[in-house]
DNA sequence: CGGGCGGATCACACGGTCGTAGTTTCACGG
DNA sequence: CCGTGAAACTACGACCGTGTGATCCGCCCG
């Protein structure tokens, strides 16, 4: 069954570290959605779409938001996101989050936002293919077996 | 001499606690240029760009900016931004800065960023219109003379 | 010169992160 | 079908940053 990506991988290839993606699936930021946590030595499975979210968490996070903050714009996102997520650019203002196309759409948010306070900017297809790059990789783990599992480097 | 804004005065025309004013100050992150303390029982005096700084920095951490992302921007911003501040977007990236005049700029930014993260926008001019009302709503201390405090109730 | 404003200090809370040791389960080989 | 070992989830404690409240203390101003 090698559907999906294991609780460590999925931090290696998202680059953060497994005690990260342990608390928060414990507090619920983001659970594995092909298979949750059920005790002590069970074994939770992400899907790619789940890849995808860390990713973008991790770059908020990296960019200096809080938590906190991603949290409650997940919330709304979660509802609001379909598949596309190519060729879009996520904004987020406090607790609310927008997407948006193209550039004079940008311009747009940006002005309606004005005196709103502070507007993040983040362009989702980028991270897409940041991931994608990561997958490449970071190899799946060989098979306990084979003899050579001529992975021809 | 009421030159400059007392630190009880500045956080609350900033809205922000006074125990956290304290804090920015004793950790660095913005002192009173008029005055700083040196030692229990002075008084410090804020002048009315430290005003504007503070209420830069509360509408990040409002905006879910993380404190140590704001010293990080802040440091940066302090060697580079002049006295304009009208008519000006701080663009923060991680940890640099950078000020944007109008839109097309803007798309130009956004463009050069591609994959760099997440930008954070915010529009100065508005933070300054904010801060001058604030400080019209909040009358300086009257000076304590007359034996009719009388403010009624 | 005395009272009060406000800075100093200390203890504590809370969220997020991390390391380590413990425990459970899964998959394989026999 | 069972034993076994590694993978990986869990528990627990520590630490750091960012405050907050209480209380102490000293300077300044009227």
């Amino acid at each position: 069954m090698d559907e999906g990506f294991s609780g460590k991988r999925a931090a290696e290839i998202v680059g953060i570290t497994y005690r990260q993606l342990d608390y928060w699936a414990r507090t619920d930021l983001i659970r594995p959605s092909l298979a949750d946590a059920r005790g002590s030595g069970s074994r939770r499975r992400y899907s790619y779409r789940d890849l995808l979210e860390l990713k973008v968490i991790k770059t908020l996070l990296d960019a200096g938001i809080k938590l906190e903050s991603v949290r409650a714009a997940f919330a709304y996102l979660r509802e609001n996101l379909g598949e596309d997520v190519a060729s879009v650019q996520l904004v987020i203002s406090g607790g609310s989050a927008v997407l948006v196309r193209d550039g004079a759409e940008l311009i747009d948010v940006v002005n309606r936002y004005r005196g709103q306070g502070v507007l993040n900017f983040l362009a989702l297809d980028d991270v897409k293919d940041q991931l994608d790059d990561a997958i490449e990789l970071h190899p799946a783990p060989a098979p306990r077996r084979g003899p050579r599992t001529a992975t021809g480097s």
